[in-house]
RNA sequence: GGGCCUGUAGCUCAGUUGGUUAGAGCACAGUCCUGAUAAGACUGGGGUCACUGGUUCGAGUCCAGUCAGGCCCA
């Protein structure tokens, strides 16, 4: 027996875990790679996934896709890598190595040690990479994955000892070295496996990209005042906030007095939330366009504008009204002007570039200014500026040129030359600043304020705006005229419009896509490529106390210009604290240059890996070989500022060309509900939660249906109804095919010479017009599934083979069903063997990439069973080919009007209250609107056998079935009439419906009365539709007419009786749990036309009952006895076996 | 404030260059069919196609604006 049996119910999880260890013992995949080395190449970039936490469902969303990619990719015979990446560096990771180390803050890291720190972290990665991989695995992702008992060994080795010296085994033979060197080079070709972002090929290639933007002149210093975490100790970017970094929060804001000078008892109201940058105020802003007044209140005089005097406290008079405008230029006294930072010239900052020239002290610059951006709905319409302490302050500055006060360090203290100030933590401040106000007499009033503030998205810590200076790449002028006026020198000093070029090279899917990065483009600022950390690439940026900076290439560089700490970076990875050991000497002044302490932006590490994955500086030929990617794919919300910006900048600056030539983007998976998956909000699924309960074939066939542009919803109940939809039905088909095959013995006896690469062989031939049909149907699909897969179109693969499953089991099997169940073999029989067969296996295959454990179980049992030369695995052997020629595409169409017809009858038959079990004489079909005249016999009987009616005539003429509708071609009318054709259209509903139905199908032209004159329409203008006329066994759609006799004679009623009986026989076999293929005994007590059916019939119930004898009478003791009632007549049918 | 995406049945979504009565699946109800089926068939209820205006003989579809949600930027 070839074929093992088939429960037709599976636990589909538990059949997966069978199949990875197939996979594992087998090694499958390895032999999947060996086929197809030397077949044409075809690139495929992985997008580095955070190795940082278990990875979640949404992962396994576009792990799927990629999947999917690769393997159909495969199969249509390429030679292709399979790597992973991981992306391993930056404040990630950082801060959940704090985290399990119970740090605080940057000082803990300092006094943990940065060598420590630095392994902790390198520890994480290697950890979570492990249990990724674990969880890919069980997504049936195919890729050269690590072992993962190695990657934690080496965790564990290195925390016990970097230094230590071990040998592990690598695609290229053992690799001998220290623990701390084996790991950097982790993905290169001697160790194999994923690529690791930390290793030290990544971090050099990144130093090679930063010299190529430094030669160019595109590398520069700035400040800029940014949000900042006084916990992390590092900015947080713009980008970091919107997403999910702010929250409601109730601050108490303080009113504060700014004594004008030269103005007796006369003062400015200034309203703020932040009274710790009051420290550092320098000028005050007023809207020039708003109206101020001037009032008495509380025995002084204020100024505030107009519509802002309900802060004022108390009664109070307005003296006069002026413009804002008007105030420029006033001068007034600072709230802590006693400060010695307030009294500075240019101000009080480390970063004495930035105060260059500017020689008033801020307690001497207190003035006015104007701003348009000055409002009234909050405050007092008198804005502080303190351009050490905001963002728009600090631009403001710059344009006045105000000096700057900065008085946070990192960890959020105040400075020496805040004096009582100094060395407070700003979140502790706000109370003392109140009191020392009041004690000035300058405080007017506290009251808790309530607004959407920015707070860390890693440690919610409120974040505060600080003076900072980072590094960043240049993107080059935005020139003020369109793209094609651009010059090509204008194009040289703009990395911007290059990377423009390249986008416009790449295939973005969905298109919007390409549109999407232009305006990040267009819109992008410098790239600030700095950040104040320790975990991640050491920018290679060193810089001397005379100003000069230089940015060092690689470690060969590096290696030569050292004149110092070469020998305490050697052997060790270019991460701190070892780098910044290396010093090299100034060109400019001869000193020693040291590196700036910051880390490089992760998404330089995730942008280089099209150069660093591919040997660019190590094996050119190799690069050549595999850059660009022809395809790449990620969850596009995101990455056109991230990922997909990284990568394109890089190779723009690098090899000025596009590092994809593909990008196939999909949007966010969210929960059930609609809402983005959180823990706290309940609706979170973990991924390894959704692969035990839900099974992986189910999630990536969900997956794989799902329009990618747009958001997905995941969840059980989509799940449940995914596998209900597909899964079921195709184990079910194939389940229903392996029971029949095993009880006929039935085999694919001239299979044991085919093509491994193709197992159901060619096309078989078939007689019966139902295999023609499904196996046309078939190739018909075959062929669409690739077209979609080369188009980068998922559900364009899925939906048509969804479509191609119910085809086959709700049509083709169904209708199929006697020719398997008939006792004698014959040709018939045989045929439908093989055309199932044949159907069940190249399906599988088409499924591989979608749906690889059912599939491979399937091939499995079908394939491998069968046939002695057959492949290992589904997953060697080819990507079927369409054999277009044997699709008939009339009879497709005739099919589609059989199962119409079919459709309809059941519906006429609903209408008119006859159940199908009962025979009927004969359907009068009329298909005149086709085009279609006929059936052919042998689907007129499917469609007879379906409808159980004796007979069924195609007429051309509805007759009494119908009533006509007669309606205008409104494209052919429409444009000849134009405004008049509502008048057109009336005069043909006033016509009689028959009269013109019947010109037209006579293909005459129709006259027409339109407001006294006449009018004349072609036949072809006017289109006829019938209706059902009401009451009769009738039913129509829009092309086909169908009517049902139904008078029952007594011969027919006889037959349906017959039916009856058998039906109620085959309801008691299952009761009495027999055996498809048991042959039974029945008995029946029956009298008057019952008894008389089991006389004319007997036959007929024999043979579709299997039963061998049928007596009348009293039945044997130990028989399955049940009393049946007939329309009120009771009769006694027992069984036995 | 700017750019992009989305808005169609209770839910999830189709709806081709504008064209006649806007569809499917799920869910619900009823009926039927069934020795592969956790299925299937038929029927039914359920829609101001987000809103307003415009173009047109005709708009779910094209145009403008508004509203709501999402993503990105300022």
């Amino acid at each position: 027996m070839p074929f093992s049996e088939v429960p037709n119910k599976v636990d589909f999880p538990a059949q997966e875990q069978e199949v990875l260890r197939f996979w594992k013992d087998s090694r499958a995949f390895e032999k999947m790679i060996a086929l197809h080395k030397g077949q044409p190449r075809w690139s495929f970039i992985d997008g580095p996934i955070t190795a940082n936490n278990p990875m979640g469902v949404h992962h396994g969303w576009g792990r799927t896709y990629k999947d999917m990619m690769l393997r159909f990719r495969t199969m249509q015979g390429h030679e292709m890598r399979y790597q992973n990446g991981f992306d391993c560096q930056g404040l990630w990771v950082e801060v959940n190595v704090e985290r399990e180390l119970g740090f605080k803050s940057k000082k803990d890291i300092e006094n943990y040690g940065l060598e420590r720190f630095m392994r902790q972290c390198k520890e994480r990665v290697l950890r979570y990479a492990a249990v990724q991989t674990e969880q890919s695995i069980r997504l049936g992702y195919w890729m050269d994955w690590n072992d993962t008992a190695q990657l934690r060994m080496l965790g564990e080795k290195l925390l016990q000892d970097p230094a230590q010296v071990i040998t592990v085994q690598g695609p290229q033979g053992p690799l001998t070295g220290s623990v701390e060197q084996i790991v950097a080079q982790l993905g290169l070709p001697q160790t194999g496996g994923s690529y690791f972002t930390f290793s030290n090929e990544n971090n050099y290639m990144i130093w090679t990209f930063l010299k190529k933007c430094w030669q160019k002149g595109w590398m520069h210093r700035g400040a800029d005042v940014m949000p900042w975490c006084p916990r992390c100790a590092t900015g947080i970017s713009q980008h970091e906030i919107v997403t999910e970094g702010y929250v409601e929060l109730t601050h108490r804001s303080v009113t504060v007095r700014f004594p004008l000078r030269g103005r007796q008892d006369e003062s400015l109201l200034v309203w703020t939330t932040t009274p710790w940058t009051l420290t550092s105020n320098v000028a005050a802003a007023v809207g020039p366009g708003l109206t101020y007044m001037r009032v008495r209140n509380q025995e002084q005089i204020f100024y505030l504008s107009k519509g802002t005097l309900h802060m004022l406290r108390g009664p109070y008079e307005v003296l006069s009204e002026l413009k804002g405008s008007d105030m420029e230029g006033w001068t007034y006294d600072g709230p802590f002007d006693d400060l010695h930072a307030a009294q500075q010239p240019g101000g009080f900052t480390q970063l004495s570039s930035l105060t260059q020239g500017i020689q008033t002290s801020a307690a001497e610059a207190h003035r006015v200014i104007l701003w348009n951006e000055v409002g009234e709905t909050e405050g007092t319409g008198i804005v502080h500026i303190a351009p050490g302490c905001g963002a728009e302050d600090f631009l403001l500055g710059k344009e006045q040129h105000l000096p700057l006060v900065a008085p946070l360090e990192e960890e959020g203290y105040f400075v020496e030359g805040f004096g009582w100030l100094s060395g407070m933590h700003v979140s502790q401040v706000a109370e003392p600043i109140f009191e020392d106000l009041k004690r000035k007499g300058r405080l007017y009033n506290v009251e808790p304020y309530t607004h959407r503030y920015p707070e860390c998205w890693r440690c919610h810590t409120e974040l505060v705006f600080r003076l900072v200076d980072e590094w960043y790449i240049s993107m080059g002028e935005v020139y003020d005229k369109p793209r094609a006026e651009i010059t090509e020198d204008e194009k040289e000093r703009s990395l911007r419009y290059q990377i423009m070029d390249v986008v416009d090279q790449i295939r973005w899917i969905p298109d919007f896509g390409h549109a999407r990065e232009m305006d990040w483009l267009r819109n992008m600022h410098d790239w600030m490529i700095s950040k104040k950390r320790y975990w991640g690439l050491a920018l290679p940026i060193w810089e001397c106390a005379c100003g000069h900076f230089e940015v060092i290439g690689d470690d060969e560089e590096l290696k030569q210009r050292a004149v110092a700490g070469w020998e305490v970076l050697e052997g060790h990875t270019p991460h701190r604290p070892y780098i910044d050991a290396v010093k090299i000497a100034c060109p400019k002044c001869g000193a020693q240059m040291s590196r700036i302490p910051d880390v490089g932006n992760p998404w330089l590490d995730a942008g280089v890996v099209p150069f660093s994955t591919l040997g660019y500086r190590t094996d050119r030929d190799f690069w050549q070989k595999w850059y660009p990617a022809q395809w790449i794919s990620e969850s596009f919300p995101g990455q056109f500022r991230n990922w997909f910006y990284s990568l394109l900048a890089m190779g723009t600056v690098i090899d000025r060309s596009a590092p994809f030539l593909q990008n196939f983007g999909y949007n966010t998976l969210l929960a059930e509900d609609g809402k983005a998956m959180h823990k706290s909000s309940g609706n979170m699924i973990e991924f390894n939660e959704a692969a035990d309960k839900m099974g992986v074939d189910v999630m990536r066939w969900l997956f794989c249906t799902h329009r990618p542009e747009t958001d997905l919803l995941f969840g059980y109940n989509t799940g449940d109804a995914t596998r209900r939809r597909f899964l079921i039905p195709l184990w079910n088909v194939y389940s229903f095919f392996v029971t029949y095959a095993r009880l006929d013995g039935w085999e694919p006896v001239d299979h044991a010479q085919s093509d491994p690469g193709c197992p159901e062989g060619p096309t078989p031939a078939s007689n019966n017009l139902l295999d023609r049909w499904i196996l046309g149907r078939l190739n018909q699909v075959t062929q669409i599934v690739a077209e979609a897969l080369e188009n980068s179109d998922p559900p364009g693969a899925t939906w048509p083979l969804e479509a191609f499953l119910d085809d086959l089991t709700n049509w083709h099997v169904r209708r199929s069903r006697r020719r398997f169940w008939k006792s004698e073999t014959d040709a018939d029989k045989q045929a439908a063997y093989a055309t199932l067969y044949h159907v069940l296996v190249k399906l599988a295959r088409l499924l591989a990439p979608f749906t690889p454990f059912v599939s491979e179980v399937m091939y499995q049992n079908l394939v491998r069973g069968a046939q002695p030369g057959a492949y290992e695995s589904v997953h060697h052997t080819a990507w079927p080919a369409a054999d277009t020629a044997i699709i008939d595409h009339d009879l497709l169409e005739q099919m589609a009007l059989a199962r119409r017809v079919a459709s309809l009858g059941l519906s006429a038959r609903k209408n008119a209250n006859l159940k199908v079990r009962q025979p009927l004489g004969r359907v009068l079909v009329y298909t005149g609107a086709s085009g279609q005249a006929d059936l052919r016999p042998e689907l007129a009987e499917i469609v007879t056998d379906e409808l159980n009616v004796k007979a069924i005539e195609f007429v051309s003429e509805e007759g009494a079935l119908v009533r006509y509708k007669v309606l205008p071609d409104n494209k052919l009318l429409g444009p000849r009439f134009g405004a008049n054709f509502p008048q057109v259209r009336a005069a043909l509903q006033t016509a009689n419906p028959a009269k013109v139905a019947a010109s037209v199908r006579a293909g005459l032209p129709v006259t027409l009365d339109m407001a006294g004159q006449s009018l004349e329409l072609a036949a072809a203008e006017i289109l006829v539709q019938t209706e059902p006329a009401p009451g009769l066994a009738v039913a129509a759609d829009k092309f086909v007419t169908l009517g049902i006799d139904s008078t029952i004679t007594p011969a027919l009623r006889q037959e349906g009786l017959a039916r009856e009986i058998t039906r109620r026989i085959q309801d008691m076999r299952k009761s009495a749990d027999f055996k498809i293929e048991d042959r039974i005994t029945t008995w029946y007590q029956a009298e008057g036309e019952l008894a008389e059916v089991f006389q004319a019939w007997a036959a007929y119930i024999q043979a579709e009952t299997l039963t061998t004898r049928l007596l009348s009478g009293a039945p044997d003791p130990a028989a399955y006895a049940e009393e049946q009632d007939f329309e009120g007549v009771k009769i006694t049918l027992a069984i036995k076996n």
